[in-house]
DNA sequence: CGATTTTTGATGTACGTAAATCAAAAATTT
DNA sequence: AAATTTTTGATTTACGTACATCAAAAATCG
């Protein structure tokens, strides 16, 4: 049987009472009691029952979750995943709320970390815009002791507690192995196609895929990088001119959202131009496209993943428990056309 | 404010008592009185609060793992898997017991589970040897209403309630589409080493191994499987006679485990002769092989998130409550020397 | 030393559910 | 209608923890 308050209080020689204040950190325990306490504590090995503290407690965990508007498949995916988790709100005690903030803004993001300021918040998670001034207020709400949680994108040099996410070098070296490889040992151009530099998924994704072009596949020729901002239009207009105009195309790595106008310039030109090509993020549309052989492969990151892990992160933090790394790693999935989920 | 208990005695318009009944099951409640009581239930949205119950119940999930013997690095990291949930045993208020049984042995696996019946116990996972002996003795267990599920390899036509494990034939049919890509248009033989083609997951990896080389890859040749049964000793003489026998294998994909015998083999051919290697699972040799370029990607089943999955299987079926799907299925990782973890 | 402050103990209630007991009411049988 | 059985209600205790209150004991101060 696992020990509870009253184990400690029999092996300290102490009250019920006493133990509750060491445990809950209450005023009016003498340094000498307080460490007979812990160290009955440690010596019975007893470990809080959270479960019924948080019964004890009448506890709920007020969550925040900013995410950025767009109508791109993969931050639809995102919302989706956490209006998802306000279904199981009840059941995991938690009370989640959403706020959208426009895409790549930072002054809004500041100011929607700033509202948090004061607030009864047991965690915030958010898909972070790489700026300083992001840095500054997400700093703010940690020196304010609320739980921060970074979701699919980080934040350099900040003191947030965890970052629910892939790594994006480990994805951009993956994707230039994977195209690489499969080119055989061809000779060509590769076109890389971005949302947008300013965030800081992306611009990791593509260090990790130049470095490994650079070392392996000296070959295969870089070109410089679209930036597509996400945007459909733009991107199918980007690709179907650059495809145009250089013959020696022969494969594109998507490290951004935004495929359909990608998929579409592809289809355009389908049978005459023969194109290797992976993607991030598994949507509707790129798992047609895989499934058609108009893409080869496609990396994904797992939304409903990050955000009951983040969930996790949050309410592990805010009660002082430890995190199990291994479970909390977001793994990047690679899809190719036959282990489609 | 979630309904409580006495929100749905008082909607219904009966004692509390009642209402624990038909919580319950207990007897002593005219058939009336329940659907009145379940009515109020289903009206109001009531959701038992597992953690109080249990806490009340003083509740704990007696669990059984039975896993094989044998010295392969999967299975060890599978029992190491079990014995660290042992160690979470106290706050998820499990109790495990690791049974372990020769590999490959029917009637040893048919003898331990037939040992479970009519002991206390909330749920069942075992590694399965796929024959009628065993499904039998599964489908005993399951008509005493004991929650079983298969881990890693599946029980065909069995009453299990649930398979622990990837889609073996998706995987099999993604070594083909990686190996057959990474060779480009190459022609050759290919060699499959499994470890036995007795147990269920072999044969469906090499089923949709040999079915995505048929239809994809004409000029790829399979040469007749080799059956190492997992021992790195037999494995590395079947490799090395089969590469110094067949000049033309340029492919190798090892659909089982003991792959130390195959690295060892692959070493001693090594600068010579150009293979390309897809493996399964993932293990000290098989990171570092993969790191050096003995070998091209790994394939691999997370043991942990099996082990964490099947213990939330088990407990959810053992308490009559419905399984997250989506996040109770076991993905295949795809491991390139740029995405290890 | 007595007076004051600090520390400790004893006790009770609460969280939401389970489970038991006993009495009361209702339904069924004779 | 009485006797019997079944159903329902009322009440209590328990799980492990949190939190509050009040009294008692110990420590500190003047």
């Amino acid at each position: 049987m696992r020990p509870t308050v009253h184990d400690i209080a029999a092996a300290a020689g102490v009250s019920l009472a006493t133990v509750d204040r060491v445990l809950n950190q209450r005023p009016g325990v003498r340094l000498v009691t307080r460490e007979k306490v812990e160290a009955a504590i440690r010596q019975i090995g007893y470990i809080r029952d959270v479960a019924a503290a948080n019964l004890a407690k009448g506890r709920v965990y007020p969550l925040v979750f900013i995410v950025p508007t767009g109508d791109n498949s993969f931050m639809h995916g995102l919302r989706l995943e956490v209006h998802h988790a306000t279904l199981r709100a009840s059941i995991e005690r938690t009370d989640i709320r959403i706020v959208e903030v426009p895409a790549f803004d930072v002054p809004s993001l500041v100011a929607a970390l700033d509202a948090l300021q004061g607030q009864n918040i047991a965690g915030v998670a958010l898909v972070a815009t790489d700026a300083p001034e992001v840095r500054a207020a997400v700093d703010r709400l940690v020196s304010e002791r609320i739980p921060v949680v970074t979701l699919v994108s980080d934040l350099t040099d900040s003191a947030r507690h965890h970052y629910a996410g892939i790594d994006n070098i480990a994805a951009g070296r993956t994707a230039a192995r994977l195209l690489g490889r499969f080119l055989g040992g061809r000779e060509g151009d590769i076109t890389v196609l971005a949302g947008s530099m300013l965030v800081r998924d992306h611009r990791e994704r593509l260090q990790g895929f130049s470095a490994v072009m650079a070392e392996e596949f000296p070959k295969l020729r870089l070109l410089p990088v679209l930036e597509g901002r996400d945007d459909p239009e733009r991107t199918k207009t980007l690709i179907s001119k650059a495809l145009s105009e250089r013959k020696d195309i022969i494969g594109i790595y998507s490290l951004g959202a935004g495929n359909r106008g990608l998929i579409a310039a592809l289809k355009a030109v389908r049978p005459e131009r023969e194109l290797t090509v992976v993607v991030h993020e598994l949507t509707q549309h790129t798992r047609a496209a895989l499934v058609e052989g108009t893409i080869d492969a496609v990396l994904n990151q797992d939304a409903g993943h990050e955000v009951r892990s983040a969930i996790r992160v949050m309410k592990a933090t805010a009660d002082g428990q430890a995190v199990i790394a291994d479970q909390e790693r977001i793994r990047l999935d690679i899809f190719l056309k036959d282990n489609l989920p």
